[in-house]
DNA sequence: GAAGTATTTCGTTATTTGGCGAAATATAAA
DNA sequence: TTTATATTTCGCCAAATAACGAAATACTTC
């Protein structure tokens, strides 16, 4: 039960399931997510760690970057969770807005992101 | 995106996953989720039309009774969610409690449910 | 019509949540 | 070692949420 709450709660707020979404395709720094949510980086990193806890991301950890992704192998209530959510929400625009957004922002961002140097 | 959300907020609180569950077996008026919960009444209420306005639940008025029940056809998304609801916590402790609970309260809770009449 | 029961709505309160900026931490670059 | 960048933690504030009791509403029964 604490499980499940932790994702339906992880999944109740629209900015975290942006940013699960987007990781759908590849895995991003908080920085990434951060220009792609328009937020605080503080607040941001407090929401991954949210979905990070409920089992719907996992951080790997490269130079100063701290990458999350969908994780190898989740538990399959986080699984379903996914799929759930995924299923719902793909043919949204908003998401498809973020899909696109997210395109430019890795083409490198100018003056915000462009700091990076050997980034994988 | 709002259904979505709808949706996973509406499963984000105990009550009232506890209350959808038991809603999978058979409809339940108000009084008799209101016994097996132990929360107020107008707690009770809200909750159900939180559950109500996510589409996990239909209502049908018997008399001055309001019977909450699964809906007969739902949105994909809100079947999705149901089912994944339903995979993740059918096994809970919690859940299998409040079934057995709920036999009891269907028997005629003494002295507070009793006071029904007709209730097909 | 009056009284009683079931439910919802409203107003209040305590807690949680989401947001921010500042400070702390960690790593890389100069 | 100093500086810069990425991320997290902390403290704060505003808004949302869950709880309750009281009042309002709807329907039955007397």
């Amino acid at each position: 039960m604490r499980a499940f709450l932790n994702l339906s709660r992880a999944l109740a707020d629209q900015a975290r399931v942006r940013a699960l979404l987007a990781l759908e395709r590849r895995a991003l720094c908080v920085c990434q997510i951060t220009a792609l949510l328009g937020l605080a980086p503080s607040t941001v990193s407090k929401h991954l760690s949210i979905l990070h806890q409920a089992g719907l991301v996992e951080t790997r950890k490269t130079g100063r970057w701290i990458y999350y992704s969908r994780p190898r192998a989740a538990a399959p209530m986080a699984r379903q969770a996914l799929a759930w959510a995924r299923r719902s929400l793909t043919d949204h625009p908003r998401v498809a807005e973020d899909a696109r957004r997210l395109q430019q922002i890795l083409r490198c961002e100018p003056a915000k992101l462009c700091q990076r140097q050997d980034r994988s």
